[in-house]
Parts: structure tokens; sequence; C-alpha cells
DNA sequence: CTGAAAGCGCTTACAG
DNA sequence: CTGAAAGCGCTTACAG
């Protein structure tokens, strides 16, 4: 390898464009030097330079059957003179099995989905267990075969569904066949059928707008997010929202849709600023909330003094924005570590049932109206 | 599959604890229905059923050589019936390889690592192959064994490793033996000599903080996250602040540590907002910019009339915080298809230099000093 | 504790 | 266009 001389030149290989560029790699490397691998040495080598048998290396490489100590350090070594290492497809061909789970999910960079994975992937890796994810978008699923075809032809030890009532459970059960799986619901969704690790964006979503209602406001207006695709319903946090103040007497006002993005939040929270009777808002997730709040700025509003604004989540920007943001803390980091549980051992992954960090946050955005 | 009724009802077999549980699925499913799956049909199956030989079944799963039409709707039939899939790991045996991709990186929620995370899989899915993920701290590089050996011992295309530079090149290597990789750097390293795409750290830092010295201040404060590890020296970011401060001939004031956690970015922003020297602040990112308008706001100076404050990434958020942040723009997602373009194919991947949409935004966070 | 044999499910030349 | 044979690299009974 290059020294590390700390010095801020760029590499002399380096096509320059701007400041970001890309280089091929090895100085006078062709692209075959990366096409073609050379022959890896196999189980048969190792034996010959060991003089052991096959199944001998077999054993040593897999620990279940006990070798004689002298054995294996012949065998050990040979493997490091060689450079031997294991071929995990004729072992996975062998053994039916691949230490491979799959992660099915949207967007991996919106926050619950990010955090759950993170979560899954540690502990996988606690497990000896490979992730491979593929997201794919419910609108696609159809569509997005390569990448998925390849994960399901694989004997893999499952799959985890994230937020699973986006897909359609027809279409997604006929995909992955007899593949276990484990999937992460959301609150006050129907029940299903497959073994699941629940976060209660319902409860979550009731509970924040009880929060607003019991600062005495009137009524709570409320920004969603896109509504669930094979639910063909609302988002399990607008209903929360709805039933909350149908279970007060409050009357519900016509909900701010959006796209997930940001700009379509701000939109949203424009058309609330500009109506003077809006005093409280409760938003679908944190970053529709942390729009809102710039457009109630905008709009030359004050939060909380002129109106309280509410978020979903709990992010870790919602504690320091000015204002921090009252929001409720959803446990991603429990839920995606429950599905992986659940599905290397659904028995004991049903048992602990956990100990989620959930609950309303109450911060600096939400206070009783003037 | 369960109705969707759309109610709010929790299911049967939940168990429930707060707002959060777990269920082990397909009501009265014992935990082996998961563990132990039936035989899967294979290719002999379809053969068989469809009156046709082995290879023949293969040529229609390949596609490779043709099959006479009639035969080959015989075969999909049979494929149909049985639902039969592929074999990927006998298939990879064969072949000498998995159509996986292999990404190293350090915590995937972070703004660029998620990007670039994103755009990866999205590239890869393009050209048919499985991302897989393995989280590896440079600390714990030794110890991060499991899923990364199973990760390394499958015949993958290759590893796309993110931050190249904060793991021991040494080490890593070893590790990776002959995989193919292909890498993301940040600006102002050392040069290397494997593939890869640079993100120009450097080069942001330096502007941004010219920037404000453009604006008239004596000088620029600085909030850095935590030096590279394999590099043993500064950040990238680190520099380029240092040198622009240095190229200006403006005073180095010492640089303000954090563990990249917000809750450390707000004890250095406290601690600069407690000097009333300080009239303008770089930070290493936009989290930690954030951190420090939080900071400046609890000790009453304003941003940007008291103090500026600049980070660095242009994460969606900066655009919306009050004020709205100015920073720099650093291209992650083209950074990630780079990358994975450089893997599959080096020739074609060094070609397209791309076009980054990189560059300083300024927004409503800096202005010149009183 | 160790070796010879069979086989995991597929693809790839090789014939026809 | 199609079939019989060999083999990818490993593990797993089966003997000893």
């Amino acid at each position: 390898m290059s020294s590390h001389s700390g010095g801020a030149s760029t590499p002399p290989d380096l096509v320059s464009d701007g400041d970001a560029s890309v280089s091929a790699g090895p100085a006078g490397g062709s692209p075959t030097s990366f096409r073609q691998r050379e022959r890896q040495p196999t189980i048969r080598d190792v034996a010959s330079l060991a003089q052991v048998s096959l199944p001998t290396v077999s054993r040593v490489l897999t620990g279940a059957v006990p070798v004689r100590e002298a054995t294996r350090k012949r065998v050990l070594e040979a493997m490091r003179e060689l450079g031997y290492r294991p071929n995990g497809a004729a072992r996975a061909l062998v053994q039916g099995q691949q230490p491979i789970v799959g992660v099915i999910t949207r967007d991996t960079t919106r926050h619950g989905y990010a955090r759950m994975l993170l979560n899954i992937e540690a502990r996988a890796k606690l497990h000896g267990y490979l992730v491979a994810i593929t997201v794919v978008d419910p609108e696609e699923f159809d569509t997005a075969g390569g990448a998925l075809d390849v994960l399901l032809a694989q004997p893999i030890v499952g799959v985890v569904v994230l937020d699973y009532h986006t897909y359609d459970p027809v279409k997604l059960q006929r995909r992955l066949g007899s593949i276990p799986i484990a999937t992460v619901i959301h609150g006050g969704e129907s029940p299903v059928d497959v073994a699941h690790v629940l976060v209660d964006d319902y409860e979550a979503a009731r509970e924040t707008t009880r929060h607003l209602l019991s600062l005495g406001h009137q009524t709570v207006h409320h920004i969603a997010v896109p509504g669930q695709q094979a639910n063909q319903g609302s988002h399990a946090r607008e209903r929360g929202w709805r039933e909350a103040l149908e279970a007060a007497g409050a009357p519900v006002p016509a909900v701010q849709r959006t796209d997930w993005s940001i700009a379509s939040g701000v939109a949203a929270g424009a058309a609330l600023a500009a109506d003077p009777t809006v005093t409280a808002v409760f938003c679908s997730n944190d970053e529709l909330a942390f729009a809102t709040m710039r457009s109630m700025h905008e709009a030359g509003r004050q939060v909380p003094a002129d109106v309280s604004v509410a978020g979903l989540d709990d992010e870790p920007l919602a504690s320091i924005w000015v204002p921090s943001l009252t929001t409720y803390r959803l446990d991603f980091d429990w839920a995606g570590q429950a599905a992986l549980e659940l599905l290397i051992d659904p028995a004991e992954g049903a048992q602990r049932a956990g100990n989620p960090r959930s609950g309303l946050v109450v911060r600096e955005s939400t206070r009783p109206p003037r």
C-alpha cells in the first residue's frame, strides 16, 4: 500500500473533475486484472499440502468433529500458506443453507428504516449472519426482479420485511414462497398471520394528538405522509390522530397530504400557517414537523407561542431544533433487533417482548394556546 | 393471508407490552415450521415433469443457448407448477461467481454513508446484483469476524469500501485478498493504489472556511469530527479548514473535538458560545452545525447576527433549519453510483468522471461580522 | 481420530 | 436444438 504522508495532494492517476473524481486503481492495472481472478486454492490443495485427506481439512474447517492437534496445526498452516478461503457457495450447496438474512425495505435513508437496518445488521452479525438488502418500492414490486431474485434464490435463513403492510401480502407471499419471514408492522393495522414485531404508530399518533388537546387546543391539524399501498387506506398515524379527535369530540380538519419530501412538508406547513385559526399541528413524522416549523417561521408565526407543533419518531435532531420538538419516541433500534431474533428463533424471539423505550417526549414546541 | 379490515385492533396472538410487541406468527405454527423447510424442487424435478433432460432445463434458465419454443413452454410450465426456484448457491459454485456486491461501511445511519449505500444498492440492482452490507468499525476490524467472513467466502463480484482511509489498508488488503475492490476516499488524503472515487472533503472544508473569511471574519473556529483511524492524523475536513486559515494569514484557534454525537456537538458549541471573540464557526458536518446553532441560541447569541455558522454535507434539513444553514454540498449519491460502476467495470467507471453536484451553498447562517 | 465415496444442484463442454 | 457425462468445492454419513 501507499504511504500515508498526510499530504493534501491528489493521486497522480486522478481524472480530475472539479472536486470529485474517479480513478481506476492499481497504477497501470488493466481492467482485466479486476475481472479475472486467479484460481483460488481449494480444500484439495490444502489437503495435499498438509498431507491429509479432504474430510480432515473439512473437519478443521467446521470444527464439528475433533481432529488431532498436530494434524490440525498442519492443516491450519497449509491454509495460511496457500491463503486458502473456504468457498461459501459450495458449503451452502451441501448444507442447504446460506448464513444470510435478507432485508426487504423501502428508502433506507429515512430514519426508521435506517435504524432498523443498522440494528438488524448488528444483531445478525452476532449470530454470524450476513445481511443482504433489497430496497423495493411497493409500486414496483413486480418489476423489482434482479436483486430480489438473487436473494430469494439463495438458501437464505430468511427475510425480514420492514413496514410489511406497504406491500401486497399476496404478491409478497407468492414471491417468498416457503422462505421464513419476520416482519415489522405498524400499529393499528389489521392482524396478520406472519411473525411480526409491532411498532405502534397508531397509539403514538393518538397519544401525541391527545397531548395537544390536553393543552387546551380546540382541535389539532394534521400533516400526513402518504397512505399505505397495500392497505389502500390511510396511514396508521393518520388514523390515530383522527380517532383521538373523535374521541374528544373535537372537529376533524382536512388533512394536509405530502409525498414524504421536505418540500411537500414545507408546502403543507405554509398552507396551515396561512390559516389563523390553526393553533396546533401534529405531523406524521419529525421531518414534516421541522418543515412545518420552518413554514411557520416564514409566515411570521411563532412556535410555540402562536402555534404548537408536534412530530413523531424522535429523530436525534428533534432535541436540538429551535424550538426543540415535542414528539413521540419510537424504538426502531429495538424493532430491528426484535425482528432479527424473531426470524432466527421464533420461539425465543416471541418471548422477549422487549423493553421498548417509546413514549411521548414533551419539549419546547408545544404549549397551551393563548 | 388475513383480510385487511383496516381495523385498529391488535392481533389476537399478541404478547402485549406497552405499545410495541412481538408475535411469532402463523397462528398455531410451531417454531419448527420455520426451521425446517420442505425439500425444494430441483432442476431434476422440472426436467422429469417436462420430460426433457437436465441441460435443457438449465438452458431455459440461463437463456444462453436457444431452446425450441414448445420445449421452452413445457419447461416453464413445469417450473410454475412445481414452484421451482433455482438454487443460487449451486449456480455460483459452478460459475465461480455470485452476483453479489459487498459493502464495507461504518454507521449506515449517518448521512453520507446512508446516501452512498442507497445509491450503490440502486445501481447494483440495475446490473442484477444483490448488495450485502457489513458494518465494520475500524477499531474492531480484527474481531469483526462472522459476517465479514461469510461475505468474503462467497465468490462475490467485489467489495465497495466506503471511507477507505478509516481502515488500516494493510489489514484490509490481507482480509480481502484478491477480491476486487472499489473505494470511496475523501479529499486531501494520501494517494492510494486502489480503484477509488474521490469525495473531496478537503476542498469542501477549505472553500467553506474561505467563504467565512471572505465575509470579513478575523478567523474561523472549528468543531471537528474525530480524526481517521488508519491515518492517525486529523480529518481531511480539519486540514482543509486549517490550510485555508494559514493561507489567509489568519490565526488558527484551538479545535473543538467531538465524538460524532450530537451531545458532543452541543458541548463544543457551548464552549465557543461562551467565548465572546468567536464570530464564525465552521463545523465538520451539518449535524454539528445544527448543534452549534442550538448552543448559540441557548447562550443568547444570535446566528448569524452575532455568530456565523457553516456546516458541511448539505443534509436535507440544512435548507429548512432556522436559520437555514450555509454548507458545502457533497454529492454522495453520485459517489455511491460511481463506486459501484467502478467495481463492475473499472474501465467504463473511470471514464465517467461524473457530474457531481457539489459546491458551496450560501444560506442564512453566515454573514459579515458587525 | 482419519480416509474413501457419494452427493448437494447446477452449468458447461462434448457429442449428436 | 437436445442429451449423457463430468465437475464446480465442499460436507456428510460410512467404515475403519
